[in-house]
RNA sequence: CGGGAAAUGGCUCAACUUGGUAGAGCACUUGGUUUGGGACCAAGGGGUUGCAGGUUCAAAUCCUGUCUUCCCGACCA
């Protein structure tokens, strides 16, 4: 039966993707627009995400650090273009305790500042660098639509915030976090996603360059997640961020910054899950096995807990959902917070030596050996689930990823039906603008290493430069 | 920030049109019987109706303002 709380995804994508949150417990509304409360199932998500990306950023030779919540005005302003992209959604600290403040204080938006000041006075020479910070924090940005973990006003994030001595090394790490990213999104989250760079209308303020790793949601619609910011140096100007070099020479650093944030939650709810709830990729769920006793007799408990430990002992994150509720009520529950594999465990199967499996993702139910390995099986199971979740995601994107030659073909595509298209640009932000004006499709990134697909600009005519995927986006 | 809708125990809603002092289902608690797709019986607890003000003998109900949520635009991770 499908949950009854939960709004068709077909009917009302919209409403199915808050529901999903509230009936999976992931998160709440609080008193506060745009600050929500994150449940202990919504988490252990993100402190799932947080171990796997931590380790990969600390093999990286990254380290971690906190700065403070708080940026005073005047160090915000010393960079114009981070200013003038941020200052319509910068909350402002005007008085501490009942004293009102000379100079006010922004909640962290974005830490470059704080970084910057910080590497301005603790840089002296090539010896120091590259300096691999990172940080996992909390932003603020007063948003004016919100949705949970899409657009939240607060919402946690990394942050990492890079300075090199040379340029080449900055841009390798550019180009290497992205890759992170990229690896992230597909292997553990199961989401095929494209890697690319952002136009100069999208870029980050003040960056040189902005790498992007764009997904498709089910219904079309495009979700950024995860960038990666060539800075040059401009920030290092705009800070005085300087060093010796090896010849003896004052020189700029070269920076970089990028960061991902809790709306990968949302990514994998819109990308995987359906009208019965959410559903994980196995890799990231933080509990990967439910075991569910029929009845509770001796045998039923002692092969469900055997299952358990045997799991347990093999990395396999599995429990036993020994609650008094009725085991409809169990899978039903097991089934809306997305929990990968159910096995059921009852007299009526232990009678003729079998078990049942249930897959989340399709939701087939297999019957088994009680005497098979355990182990292996489960493993085997949950690593099928894992690339199915992926193959599938990867035919819906491909399915809604359309090539548009001219503005007719972009406008039927979108009056039909959002995804990625791929269309060829000259690169003029006057093409860009009449694109948007298509239902507001905008550009995701440019393709560097894709073949054209044209010569001409799919809106001008004129000789294209880039490969572009446009869409319209959350 | 423009246009629309909603707000009543934890949740979904009723009572509002025509003011008279809040009711149901689910959830919860206790006891018992159950257990293969959201179990059943019995007993019990919980709300002065988002907030602020106004009209009135009397406001969940009428009026004004405001906050929050949802949908559609503009802006954005």
């Amino acid at each position: 039966m499908k949950n009854k709380a939960i709004t068709s995804r077909d009917v009302d994508f919209a409403k199915w993707y808050t529901d999903v949150v509230k009936a999976a417990r992931l998160a709440d509304y609080t008193s506060v627009k745009g600050c929500i409360a994150i449940e202990p199932n919504g988490y252990a998500i993100w402190e799932k995400m947080q171990e796997i990306l931590d380790k990969k950023f600390k093999e990286l030779g990254h380290v971690n650090c906190q700065m403070p919540l708080l940026i005073p005005e005047k160090l915000l302003r010393k960079e114009q273009e981070l200013v003038e992209g941020f200052a319509p959604e910068v909350a402002w600290v005007t008085e501490g305790g009942s004293k009102k403040l000379d100079d006010k204080l922004c909640i962290r938006p974005t830490s470059e500042t704080l970084f910057c000041d910080y590497y301005a006075t603790h840089v002296k020479s090539h010896r120091d660098l590259p300096m691999l910070y990172n940080q996992w924090c909390n932003v603020l940005r007063w948003e004016h639509e919100t949705r949970p973990f899409l657009r939240s006003r607060e919402f946690l994030w990394q942050e990492g915030h890079t300075i090199h001595a040379t340029e080449e090394e900055a841009e390798k790490e550019t180009d290497q976090m992205m890759g992170v990213y990229h690896w992230f999104h597909n292997e553990i989250l199961a989401i095929p996603s494209i890697r690319g760079k952002k136009t100069e209308k999208e870029k980050f303020a003040g960056a040189e360059y902005t790498l992007t790793n764009e997904a498709l949601m089910y219904n079309g619609v495009a979700l950024q997640a995860g960038t990666s910011h060539y800075f040059g140096q401009k920030f290092a100007r705009a800070y005085g961020v300087t060093f010796t070099n090896k010849d003896n020479k004052e020189e700029y650093v070269y920076q970089t910054s990028w960061g991902t944030t809790t709306r990968m939650i949302g990514a994998l709810i819109m990308v995987h899950s359906d009208d019965y709830g959410l559903v994980l990729p196995p890799r990231i769920a933080p509990r990967q096995v439910v075991i569910v006793p029929i009845g509770d007799s001796d045998k039923v408990m002692h092969l469900a807990d055997e299952y358990k430990n045997k799991l347990l002992d093999n990395n396999i994150i599995a429990y036993v959902d020994d609650s008094k509720k009725s085991p409809g009520f169990k899978f039903a529950e097991a089934e809306v917070n997305g929990i990968p594999v159910r096995i059921e465990i009852g007299e009526r199967d232990l009678e003729n030596d079998v078990v049942t499996f249930a897959r989340r993702d399709t939701r087939e139910k297999i019957t088994q050996s009680v005497t098979i390995d355990i182990v292996k099986y489960t493993r085997d199971l949950l690593e099928t689930i894992q690339k199915d979740m992926y193959e599938r995601a990867k035919t819906r994107r491909d399915n809604l990823t359309f090539e548009a030659h001219n503005m007719n073909d972009m406008e039927k595509i979108l009056n039909r039906q959002p995804g990625f298209i791929h269309a060829m640009w000259c690169g003029d932000e006057e093409c860009e603008e009449k694109i948007k004006e298509i239902k507001g499709c905008k550009s995701r990134c440019i393709l560097e290493d894709e073949e054209a697909i044209d010569d001409v600009c799919v809106c001008c005519g004129k000789s294209a430069k880039h490969h572009g995927v446009w869409g319209i986006q959350y």
